[in-house]
DNA sequence: ATGTTGTGCAACCATTAGGTTGCACTCAAT
DNA sequence: ATTGAGTGCAACCTAATGGTTGCACAACAT
């Protein structure tokens, strides 16, 4: 839950690991099920899949012998209260710089 | 205010970006400025300020000759409800199958 | 008129990121 | 016992990224 903001934004800047993620969101899936659909080759999507483990968006779901993996959207609520918070705050700061502005 | 999500991000996960993003929240600042601060050249800000503004999280603003730019916290808010709603979409669609797995 | 400050453009360099192929290993099923 | 599916590891390639320096130019100040 401690993870650092921008390397899970830079997870989230790669097309393919959205790709990875939609489908996720449908059904939690391994790596050699993902390459069937999507246009990479399932080593690409196992570097994608550990990405993104690493920054706490995926969890890996050991089923048998294969390792599905399901979308923490936890993560997702976290980020994005996060960066709300951030954005409303210099939003703020910069309408007081403008108030001030104006007094002078 | 159309802008895609996953370039958004991507512009977000970089340090550097950050670094100047923080100091745009504080003050509007051209890059000649934020570069007698920051440990990069002046071209190199310029660089990021280009990601930025192309992906709408900061906005020039002439000053005379030179050109300031402002953070647009509007951007943040909106990338942060996007990411909100689809983080707790997901969740919800997993808790489903779950529901569904066990009724089995 | 001249120097200085802020920008913009271009070339160039080094590193990383995304992707691929190939091989080895394990576990299940026939 | 042997085949096949699912995984992991490693080497390798390419393109994009982040950074630099150098130069040219406009605008303000002296």
């Amino acid at each position: 839950m401690k993870e650092a903001l921008v390397p899970v934004c830079a997870a989230l800047g790669d097309e393919n690991r959205w790709s990875i993620l939609t489908r996720l969101g449908e059904a939690p899936a391994s790596a050699s099920t993902l390459a069937t659909t999507l246009p990479i080759s399932r080593q690409a999507i196992a570097k994608h899949l550990e990405i993104l483990q690493r920054v706490g968006l995926v969890e890996p779901v050991p089923v048998g012998r294969e390792v599905r993996y399901r979308v923490l959207g936890s993560e997702f609520s976290a980020t994005a209260r996060r960066l709300e918070a951030i954005g409303t705050a210099w939003e703020r700061r910069l309408l007081d710089i403008k108030v001030i502005a104006e007094d002078l």
